[in-house]
DNA sequence: AGTGCTGGATAGGAGCACTATCCTATCCTA
DNA sequence: TAGGATAGGATAGTGCTCCTATCCAGCACT
């Protein structure tokens, strides 16, 4: 397959796709000749799925190149890599850094509470959470002491739920694959639903009042 | 209050709170004179508002601006204002349009599931709903028939616990922003306390798989 | 009296994700 | 085997967003 098919494939642009491939999000072609590359399904579909995760995700490209090169690196656990996978898609927002020792410590905390023991102590996903924890206590919302009691079970099953998902008899590229989907794609189910049961709970309370 | 102490005690340039208010994001302050403006609590108050929904949301001026319109209407329901503000924070993601029949009698059928009888026939969010659903059946996301009876319960949950927070005995502007923070604060909290239990979960099943 | 800060206007700039152009070598059909 | 189409590679440019910098005339404090 030439470049031209490929983007006629996927309908993504001839130039987009050698922009891509510059960045390392995309393998080089088989090269047939000096002028000439061939490419094949496995480029359909990660094209595919670097356009998922952009148009859905709004995963910048330097996230893709970090997901891109953890599952390259052949000498992780597939856990690991599912990390560093974690670790690339959080990139969604910039909290303002946070050096405070008692948000982190809340954070840790609320990791023990759940009783996700597995988690690395040295996570950087624990700076985002104690960085979080630091806005919502600065935000004046108003948040009850056992507000996390209410999260941790939910989130725990949610999350349960998406790992069991995963096929683990296929190759590491496409359980990577199931779980970048997974965090983006689910993720977004996960927030519109939440805003369609906002919307219903707030007429329950709110529909009449000014 | 000066321009310059406002931006002292909220951190952004003078620059930027110029900006903000040619946007129609800040009120101009209550002129003193020709060339000297007076800024009160509130606009302090608004402008910590506006940075948390860009720093952690990643908001787009735009939907703030659309945030601010909403607010400010006087004459819609606590409940409609709501609805604005669900719409104006859906915008994060840029599905294709989806003109598809079929996926939308899906999100519709999911939202009767839920019992979330309230939510408009018309909601954008419903065909937001729809592009999400159609991109995970066409993604090969590995998903079970009962998958929505999964998260439905969760989801309903974490969205009344949400709703159940809000103080109601304040005026409209400060009940739209609980509505708003706890949006976009409380959803991060979300997807951050979900990765920790991905990579708790991950751990369980692929620790030791190479 | 003079330094400095004000609101208002407008221009400039950084970053991101592409997109367009140019170039020469090869392909491939005729 | 001629010759337009297409490939890959390099590089520059575009459009968008979100600021940031500069300029200006004039009121304000000391």
């Amino acid at each position: 397959m030439r470049i031209s098919e490929l983007a006629d494939s996927t309908g993504v642009s001839v130039a987009t796709i050698k922009y891509y491939v510059r960045e390392g999000l995309l393998s080089p072609g088989r090269k047939l000749s000096e002028r000439l590359a061939d490419y094949d399904d496995q480029h359909v579909r990660r094209l595919r799925l670097l356009r998922v995760l952009r148009d859905v995700g709004a995963v910048p490209v330097g996230a893709l190149k970090a997901l891109v090169d953890a599952t390259q690196d052949r000498s992780a656990s597939v856990h690991d890599m599912f990390g560093e996978a974690c670790d690339a898609l959080r990139t969604e927002t910039t909290i303002p850094g946070v050096r405070d020792d008692h948000t982190r410590h809340l954070a840790d905390q609320i990791v023990d509470q759940a009783g996700w023991t597995n988690v690395r102590p040295d996570a950087p996903e624990r700076n985002h959470l104690a960085g979080i924890i630091k806005v919502i206590l600065d935000s004046g919302l108003p948040t009850d002491p056992e507000g996390a009691a209410t999260y941790l079970p939910l989130v725990d099953a949610i999350a349960g739920y998406e790992l069991a998902q995963i096929d683990d008899t296929q190759d590491r590229e496409a359980m990577m694959e199931q779980m970048v989907l997974g965090q983006v794609v689910l993720g977004e189910f996960l927030l519109c639903l939440r805003r369609l049961a906002h919307e219903h709970h707030s007429a329950l309370r709110f529909a009449e009042r000014s």
